[in-house]
DNA sequence: ACAGATTTTGCGTGTATTGAAAAATACCCG
DNA sequence: CGGGTATTTTTCAATACACGCAAAATCTGT
């Protein structure tokens, strides 16, 4: 869907194309990709003149977008592209990036899908996309969770180490709100286990009494798990049948989003 | 030394740096530091005409490095600026080698931990591992501090001589955080001397009224200091008696980063 | 020391970029 | 609704600026 709510736009030139601006971007870009990187290479690689490649390279240089290590003699990206990317996280980019995927699964299986992640040790929904089921779920964007009952928590969870996860769970035990809801950290760390195993994670009425949550890891490009996806819906349209099947569509989704973040495992 | 002045208001050209790719560039890193961004307010703060910024952001956006958020009329910082800064991660291997050192002293200690580096006279974060204690830190990952109050600062100092020392910190008097920031070069060189000496640097509440840091320097190869590794707690938890203890702890995970770089000093 | 490849610099040319201003659109408030 | 204001896109002519050529430095290997 492209933006044509601007009715303005009957001419078909081809506005906001400067070249000089798209060819160093084009530098980054390629600086981004390969392995070696002589000046030469670039250029190649670019399709530009070594004098344009050159001074276009200086001046990412000089404002720290491109570094240049002079015993190799070779180019590569700079801190400054890493702290302005590094923004993108923080000014709601994951959200952006993941919302095509939610909305994918909403139209799919029709459920309410919800984006979490950590802070401090607790879960903060950052995301959602209703389905169109006349239920309502209770969460909202900016609402806080405990780790220990929920999907998004325990997915958020799967990515850290045991000795992590009880520290950020505390001692136990947990405040029951269902007679399903795990209280130990024992038992939690067990469902974690299997969720390891099974690539997404299982509310099984844990918080709310009819109410299953399947969830799975976001990851950024190092692997760090940023974010979780969750799927929720009444116990009733989720039963133990179709279990498998959702996890694994809900992982995939997951997976989805953090290849859009460069995540390539 | 400027030999030749082109008359008019136009500033020349120094070699090397092109003006319009710059000016992508400089609206990147205005899009990365603020958080209500027009355009009209872009084009403000990067001091460049409405249609100018237009332009250029509108070719940031095609190339994904900007994002234009067509409800509120905002811009931001794009998914493929991130994609392209996280390069910097993978090229330098810092962080990479860093990382496990930071994670084991969070499983052992459980407070924050922070790896930065120098960029200009500033110290940059670029990578942090978080303690599971409620307090919450106020470092991000690219966010800047000044070198003279802060406990990476210091570290970064510390493989520097005297006079670079002084060149990068400046004249002074330096602002005050607390009552406890050292304000005077002379007071901070022989802050220097002592960490030198013992081999970790303090932040003792210098920044942060209640926060303190200790940290140390990592080394390359060739023994020159590339990164800063802190660990920052509330004052409570670093009781005096603590801090020897806490700094040699710090100090070996920071020479164990170095001797990965292959620093056998 | 020599040749060959690569990186920097200088310079004239042509055009891609620019800012003003206008047009289109969103926003505000009675 | 409707007119006034702020913001955004588009147009357009002038020229500052980026371009590529070619030559000069600099590096690399033998």
């Amino acid at each position: 869907m492209e933006n044509k709510r601007r009715p303005g736009r009957t001419r078909s030139t081809e506005v906001g194309e400067v070249r000089t601006l798209e060819r160093g971007l084009h530098l980054l870009e390629a600086l981004s990709e390969a392995e070696t990187l002589s000046l030469s290479e670039l250029a190649r690689r670019t399709e530009l003149s070594p004098s344009t490649a050159y001074r276009l390279l200086e001046t990412l240089r000089k404002r720290g977008f491109a570094d240049w290590d002079e015993d190799r003699g070779l180019w590569k990206v700079g801190l400054r592209a890493y702290q302005v990317g590094s923004a993108f996280l923080t000014r709601g980019g994951l959200v952006d990036a993941a919302m095509p995927e939610m909305e994918k699964l909403v139209d799919e299986l029709n459920e309410t899908v919800n984006l979490a992640v950590l802070d401090g040790n607790e879960a903060v929904y950052i995301a959602q996309v209703e389905g169109r089921q006349l239920i309502r779920m209770f969460t909202r964007i900016g609402a806080r969770a405990p780790l220990y009952c929920t999907g998004v928590g325990k997915a958020l969870l799967m990515g850290h180490s045991e000795a992590e996860t009880r520290r950020m769970l505390g001692a136990g035990p947990f405040r029951a709100f269902t007679d399903k809801t795990l209280t130990s950290p024992e038992a939690f760390l067990s469902a974690i286990g299997e969720a390891q195993k099974r690539g997404f994670a299982l509310d099984n009425e844990e918080r709310e009494e009819g109410v299953r949550c399947i969830a799975a890891p976001v990851r950024d490009n190092r692997g760090k798990v940023v974010a979780s996806m969750s799927l929720s819906a009444p116990a009733s349209r989720v039963p133990d049948e179709r279990l498998d099947g959702l996890g694994q569509r809900v992982r995939r989704a997951a997976d989805a989003v953090s290849a859009r973040l460069g995540w390539a495992g």
